[in-house]
RNA sequence: UCCCCUGUAGCUCAGCUGGUAGAGCGAGCGGCUGUUAACCGCUAGGUCGUAGGUUCGAGCCCUACCGGGGGAGCCA
């Protein structure tokens, strides 16, 4: 007999099969008139198999009438067309066994609806609701599409080192990584002995995976890298991880232009892919979570990304009649509120804003001719803000170490980062796209831990 | 880390200017039904986040701590 996901066994050509489901019970509803009916689902998708279990099944009375939410059943029988309105099959079964029992007293998750806040303190059992299952398939869509996208295109995928020395870029706060005995610290002249730790350095969890990339975009064009990224930052938002997954593309011989085109691509595909493969994930999202989704990601694949240069985007600002905590003036770096004025009320669209004064941003970002901005650009949609960070890098050696002299960085301790611009320098590009950030805009979801399993934030690393 | 809000039954919440705790849902039992967030009746279930304080008396007022949410900063 075959195996059936419940995807399958719902589709309409299953009619006629003889199969074996197996599942957890959503809920049972029992008919006098002899059978009961058992919701069934399996994870592999959001809608539930109907089970028809006749009252002459020799376990009726002593085990399927005691069916509740959270057992675990394996159910033989046969699809055929529904007799109910809801749905196009059901399986009229030949046999329920029992896996496993939930006890419904302390079985914590019920039929209806909990608040998200709750079901986070039920981490290990959350996957098991309409919600958290369809954020789960969804994030697992974006991932795929993330490497179909690249893959298609020539990129090369490259995994860069979760443990770095480099402590730089100022992209945040780091975990430090050491075998060191903190209640035994060896000490030389009354400080800490890094020469004595594992890698003979201070070492710590990487917060970018862009340095590494860059090594091989300038060997082998056009490479991207996809892996989890660690920030120690003791940052309480709905928007914010310790831990979190990260898409860095990198690519040779690409200018802004060709980097901001990529990212406005790259994105779409995800929005399409997530629409097509996840059709009835996104229907749950626009009628449970946020009714203006399906028509914002159609939106936004139907149109152009708004270009703006940081300079504009201050004039718009400045412009506009709209009272601002903090006032808009050339120099300051976007606050939140800003972003969400131009994605949200100015431009109502994805907005990409580029060329930001040099001081607000990292060394690496490649000089413009004024003097005064880098070749940076941000790519801001509603309600999210920030979801890619990306620039055309600095290939110029004389630029660059005076740019890394600027930020108390020095060119010795990145001797081989400088080395990519002392041999067969290339203009170069890249991104970085928070995945959380991608899956929270596609879902609608609008607390960030809700879209990854088991979210890592100051004071919780349960589960 | 800062500002604001919040913590009462398994869940969602109500509880008046301080007077000894209530509903809906869920659960158990019974009834009814090709049902589908089913429906009807009955029952059980709470040291009101923790520790102090004010008061004759605290779920309610005060202080501290802990947890949760929203916003800000930092960023992806």
């Amino acid at each position: 007999m075959d195996q059936l996901s419940v995807a399958k066994a719902r589709n309409a050509d299953a009619i006629g099969k003889e199969a074996a489901i197996r599942g957890w019970v959503r809920t049972r509803r029992d008919s006098k008139g002899g059978f009961s009916f058992i919701e069934l689902n399996d994870g592999s998708c959001l809608g539930n198999i109907q089970v028809i279990a006749d009252a002459d099944l020799p376990n009726y009375a002593d085990e399927i009438q005691k069916l509740t939410a959270g057992c675990s059943v394996a159910v033989e029988g046969t699809i055929k067309e529904s007799g109910g309105k809801g749905q196009a099959t059901e399986v009229q079964a030949k046999s329920v066994t029992v896996h496993g029992w939930a006890d419904p007293e302390s079985y914590p998750l019920q039929k209806k609806r909990h608040s998200f806040e709750k079901l986070r303190e039920w981490a290990h059992l959350r996957p098991r609701t309409n919600a958290l299952g369809a954020v789960a398939r969804v994030r697992n869509c974006i991932s795929r599409s993330i490497h179909n996208f690249f893959q298609e295109d020539g990129f090369l995928y490259v995994n860069t080192p979760i443990i770095t020395a480099s402590d730089c870029e100022g992209a945040g706060e780091m975990f430090r990584v050491t075998t060191m005995d903190p209640a035994n610290v060896p000490l030389k002249d009354g400080k800490v002995d890094f020469a004595a730790d594992f890698f003979d350095r201070p070492s710590y969890l990487t917060v970018s995976g862009q340095l590494n990339a860059e090594i091989y975009a300038c060997a082998l064009g056009k490479v991207y890298t996809f892996g989890p990224t660690f920030r120690a930052e003791n940052s309480n938002t709905s928007r914010h991880l310790a831990e979190f997954w990260m898409v860095e593309p990198e690519m040779a011989f690409y200018d802004l232009d060709d980097n901001m085109d990529l990212a406005e691509s790259f994105l779409k595909r995800i929005f399409k892919d997530a629409l097509e493969h996840c059709a009835e994930d996104m229907e749950f999202f626009n009628l449970r979570v946020d009714d203006t989704i399906l028509e914002t990601l159609n939106g936004i694949m139907s149109s152009d990304f708004v270009r703006v240069t940081y300079t504009e985007a201050m004039k718009v600002l400045e412009d506009s009649s709209k009272k601002f905590e903090f006032a808009p003036s050339w120099g300051i770096d976007l606050q939140s509120e800003h972003e969400r004025f131009l994605t949200e009320e100015h431009f109502k669209s994805p907005v990409i804003v580029y060329d930001y004064p040099n001081t607000i941003k990292p060394f690496y970002m490649r000089v413009n001719d004024d003097g005064k901005t880098v070749r940076a650009m941000d790519v801001l949609v509603p309600k999210v803000g920030e979801i890619i960070g990306g620039s055309q890098r600095e290939e110029r050696l004389d630029v660059l170490t005076s740019r890394m002299g600027d930020q108390n960085l020095s060119p010795e301790e990145y001797w081989w980062y400088c080395d990519l611009r002392k041999y067969g320098t290339v203009p170069h590009s890249g991104f970085g796209l928070g995945l959380e950030r991608i899956v929270q805009f596609v879902t609608g979801m609008s607390n960030i831990r809700d879209v990854i399993p088991f979210p890592r934030t100051p004071g919780n690393a349960e589960f």
